[in-house]
DNA sequence: TCGCCGTGAGAGAGCGCTCCCCGACCCGCA
DNA sequence: TGCGGGTCGGGGAGCGCTCTCTCACGGCGA
């Protein structure tokens, strides 16, 4: 009737709990005769240790938390990245034998009781996705003691063990195509300014503008398709002779076309857009869209990896991975 | 330095450590002094409960496991669909209080872990993502006791409680809108046939086209972009034509007009296109896609709160949501 | 032949919590 | 004042596992 246990294990075998034990986890010190006996008794019964049990005394759960600490609007669990970072982490924490317990903190009573899991010892290690300045989270994390990896360098809570990619340097070639195209106005739409993501675009993108003796133009977006588009509607009242857009996400780049297309003007003809991410949809825009590629899986990988070193006592170097630009036809 | 334990609490507080379970649990037999003066030593001690200690004696971890059963390519989980369930799902069963522990299955070999994982104990239900025919991994979560509820009916595995939504409804709203607008060659693109959504909506498909005295016309797809723009050719080239489609997914539908706009055909002028799903992307289209709208969220919070009801003994009974139809300008 | 060492099995003490059961105490009533 | 009933706190037995410690046994060298 009720589940058997390692007890019931070794009584049907005719040896001891220990042995039973020593088997189950795999040492050495094992005739191989007895182990046989165990891994028969173990079939028959269908034994499978209790995890309750066995995480109360050895103090580990063999889970990582994968904490997406989302603002209300469900901005990053909306983003076609989201799905990537989830697919790659899991892969990779599965591989190495622990549970990825998905957590959606979208407010602050649910990143409050996040804080709590984490801290009573649910996991052994928590993946944090979290992209906006103000949030709590990081910090609250950092406290429990529980190794913590950052996707994405934290905006505050420095020091913090995070994988990134390289925003600047990304950036830099996507405006820098575009002026080497033969664009002399080149505006940007921007992502919200807290994330250090669009922040660190931003800058390479006003640092490159200026290295060509341009004056930069920027509009502010949020990273979704509407800012992008609404973005673009003012750029082109602000600035009607703007010929060239590096929207800070593909998102808004595909806004930005919708905008453009609606406002008469030919893409790249008239204007060219660079985008940010290489999403799908970038894919199958009209006209494919140029962009930057961010290796969302490479460095959801990078990121699972810190983190299962630091579980077992390693090292907490922060990782940046390179970036490519992806010429198609947009620009 | 080491984390502090009930009986920690209970020392500093000055009682018994079955008073200080009782506060923690909520248990109403404890006068208000005691209560106080336990509330207090857990607040300077910062005690929090040790999970493991509890779930081995009260047989609960108040957590779900939220299974995606993935073939290898990584269908599900690319699916614009996926975050909606995951996000909806998580949220319900957040809020009450339980963890959601995401598991994607995409290999026989996760799946056989995802089975182990859930029979060893390490949550309390499983609400399973399962679409393709021959997995078996519904009958072996269905063996092992724990409460499981199907995100859309399972293929085999018949008496898997589940909650879907009317497919056969939705597919017959928007293919007799296409015949109703005039259409004569109404042409369907369908899913991979091993999964019931594809099945229900192709048969309503026939079902409703035979009705109104027409042949049926159908190419095989896969569910993906590509394989919609690769039906929709062989489509072109079998039943010239055609000038009305109806994709069993929006993606595919998406697909469709690229390849019908690679043929020279306009949409809806020489074919109308009507999807199914209505993801955000069918907004984005030019033109905007008629599509179905398959309520994910409200069908994942459904099968959240029936397998919540499910895991405190209540009854089984499948739900199944009406759909509707979002006419765009496609179709 | 004796003793020492190494290898491998068994016994049992917890890990931190819940919950049953008992006993104490307080109140009201006679 | 004594007694009964009800309420509430405390003691302690486990939940199933791991891991240390002890012990038995066999082999080998002197």
């Amino acid at each position: 009737m009720k589940r058997p246990t390692l007890e019931a294990v070794a009584a049907r075998a005719g040896v001891s709990k220990s042995s039973v034990s020593r088997v189950v986890n795999g040492q050495s010190t094992v005739t191989p005769e007895i182990r046989e006996l165990v891994l028969a008794a173990v079939r028959e019964l269908g034994y499978l240790p209790n995890p309750a049990a066995r995480s109360l005394v050895t103090r580990r759960t063999d889970a990582i938390a994968l904490i997406v600490s989302d603002p209300p609007g469900g901005l990053v669990s909306d983003d076609p990245m989201f799905s990537a970072v989830v697919r790659a982490a899991s892969r990779t924490l599965e591989a190495a034998g622990k549970q990825v317990v998905l957590t959606l903190a979208s407010s602050d009573e649910a990143r409050e009781r996040a804080g709590r899991y984490v801290a009573a010892g649910h996991v052994d290690g928590v993946l944090l996705v979290s992209m906006h300045g103000a949030d709590p989270l990081p910090a609250m994390l950092a406290r429990t003691g529980v190794p913590v990896v950052s996707h994405g360098r934290p905006a505050l809570a420095a020091g913090l063990p995070y994988v990134d990619h390289d925003h600047t340097g990304g950036a830099a070639l996507a405006v820098r195509h575009l002026i080497d195209s033969g664009r002399r106005r080149v505006a940007t739409i921007t992502g919200p300014l807290d994330m250090t993501a669009a922040r660190d675009r931003l800058a390479a993108y006003r640092d490159t503008v200026r290295e060509a003796g341009r004056r930069p133009i920027a509009a502010i977006g949020d990273f979704t398709r509407v800012s992008g588009a609404q973005a673009m509607r003012e750029l082109l009242a602000d600035e009607p002779d703007v010929d060239a857009v590096f929207a800070a996400n593909d998102l808004m780049a595909i806004g930005a076309l919708r905008a453009l297309r609606e406002a008469g003007r030919r893409v790249p003809g008239d204007v060219a857009v660079a985008g940010y991410d290489d999403i799908e949809a970038a894919l199958y825009t009209d006209p494919p869209l140029t962009t930057v590629r961010s290796p969302m899986d490479e460095q959801a990988e990078a990121g699972a990896r810190l983190l299962l070193g630091l579980v077992d006592g390693g090292p907490a170097e922060p990782v940046v991975l390179p970036t490519s630009l992806i010429v198609r036809e947009s620009a």
